[in-house]
DNA sequence: TTGAAAGCGCTACCAC
DNA sequence: GTGGTAGCGCTTTCAA
């Protein structure tokens, strides 16, 4: 079914039809019935690639997450939507399994897509494809890796701050061996996330002993990092998670093994996300906002007539939530 | 950036690059790699919208799901995606929220980017469009809808015996006040899944007494659901989730009003998502193969030379999974 | 208000 | 091995 077909079917031209469909200029009316009838009856369905091709201009954005599975990213992805749709967009998501061969595929499929922007909310990006980003001039949102450039938005959580608050709360409930639990530290800003734990246990050298524990981002990661962690001599009273999704995980083993929370260990998360809220207990956690982050890629993709488009960069100052997963250090 | 332009750097027709580009005739190695050098150069992005036109053929697959935040969905979609990469397919995803304006975006979507399949694993499919689709004559998977036809495939969950095989055990440890959670119960399919807890309901009449709430599908749905169930005079003894997501919320609910699962109220799922398993308690549920399912999905819409092309039914049967949120009734 | 025709960027077929 | 070129299905001037 081609466009050609229903102009001859209805008796016009295909620039006729073309108008009608997309209701650009004047069609006179008994004509535009003729063409809508036609294309019914035909059950046409204009083809999205021709159509883009000829047209030029992309409503579409894309977005990049390094795991669909975590709520956390499809949480920014539906804000991002919900913004794009009701301008008119549409956003179509990829994930990267923390992949960097497969962000590297994503990225390219995006570009050829001929995106008008592209957010990529993935920890595993490398400098060459930043830079290939860069300069392809497409209007792109970086979440927790990039530099601002003329079209590039970066938005950054100040994790060190939401770390550090953690740990002095937990500090100050007396906890004095803590762990961390994190995933794929290869990757810069994972990488970052435990040092920045490591750093901010240097602070309290000499008062506070800890070790960390790596395994993949998900709640069974988490259980998996935290049966490495009691199977070890080490025994902490506090184990601070990279994100509320593995936290599920550590929760869970603990429970397994026949300690309570927080009674024995507390457990802590990041992010927030929903579930967090109807976990057992629910979790001391790092709030990260995701619908507002999701906003603002919005905010940075869309074009912007009105003030000039200026490389920006959004700032997140992550505020601790004290939930039902932390309690004092047992004696 | 077109073809042409590197074809003009690199001193050849836009023939030869298009041969280097996609590994297809042969071409003379050094004529190869000043075509490679130029693209690179030039940072060159071949627009999958001019290639798939040109080309015809679409290795694109379509999914569609009413809600991507419940894993339920993404776990199937995953399964699909894993499948179909292995055989050189990308898949593309959107998603419904149960609406039906929503869907009708969607599957127009997805026939205007030509793809070569479509998975519709979604609840509020509606006649007319799933007309419109076997006349498209794209292979098709409908999950729990729709019947088969040339290019029609199905899947479907007897959930009457998940149903059964729940009220029964639930039925043998003591339990007589029973209430169903469930959501968007104007939808087929799920209108259908209450209908079937009442039948089987039926079938005990007299012994069992029973009532049913509604809300969204999640965990905050699940949560308001239980909430309203409590402030009723009714007071079930086991509560039956149409789905673990919506579980996790009404286990929450109960517990914030004091009630202990499974001393006080027993609580289950459907699904079977991995989350059931960190839950605490952890979930009784049905499970429902998603892994299989994506499989099935996928052999249904890839090109399937070998046998012919037929419309074929999947039926699944699924199977109770007692685990902790469930135990005898309370006296 | 409508039609003719020139592309959009690429693939594929046919010559050379 | 390589180049020329006819489309793929649609939008968009430019004329009529």
């Amino acid at each position: 079914m081609t466009l050609e077909e229903v102009a001859r079917r209805a008796g016009v031209s295909t620039a006729t039809v073309s108008r009608v469909l997309n209701k650009t200029g004047v069609v006179r009316e008994t004509t535009r019935k003729r063409v809508l009838q036609a294309a019914r009856e035909l059950r046409y369905h204009p083809n999205l690639h021709a159509r883009t091709l000829a047209g030029a201009k992309s409503n579409t954005l894309g977005m990049i997450v390094s795991n669909i599975e975590n709520p956390f990213f499809i949480d920014i992805f539906r804000s991002l939507e919900s913004a794009a749709i009701q301008k008119g967009y549409e956003v179509v998501v990829e994930h990267t399994d923390y992949k960097s061969s497969r962000l590297v595929t994503c990225v390219r499929a995006m570009l050829g897509r001929r995106v008008a922007g592209l957010a990529a909310i993935v920890s595993e990006m490398d400098p060459s494809l930043i830079e290939e980003l860069t300069e392809s001039g497409v209007p792109v949102v970086f979440y927790d890796v990039g530099l601002p450039a003329r079209n590039i938005t970066n938005i950054r959580v100040r994790y060190e701050r939401g770390m550090q608050r953690t740990v002095e709360y937990l500090y100050s409930m007396g906890h004095r061996r803590m762990a961390f639990v994190g995933h794929h530290a290869s990757l810069g800003p994972l990488q970052a996330r435990k040092k920045t734990f490591i750093e901010t246990m240097g602070r309290y050298s000499g008062q506070v002993q800890f070790t960390t524990a790596l395994s993949t981002d998900s709640p069974a990661g988490g259980k998996q990092a935290a049966h490495e962690l009691l199977a070890s001599e080490f025994r902490p009273t506090a184990v601070l998670c990279v994100n509320d999704f593995m936290a599920l995980g550590v929760i869970r083993e603990l429970r397994d093994q026949g300690f309570l929370v927080p009674r024995d260990i507390s457990v802590t998360g990041f992010d927030n996300i929903q579930l967090s809220e109807f976990s057992n207990p629910a979790l001391t956690t790092v709030n990260i906002p995701r619908r507002k982050i999701g906003q603002m890629a919005f905010e940075a993709l869309a074009p912007k007539e009105s003030s000039g488009d200026r490389p920006r960069e959004f700032v997140i100052d992550p505020e601790l939530l004290v939930r039902e997963s932390t309690g004092p250090a047992p004696l």
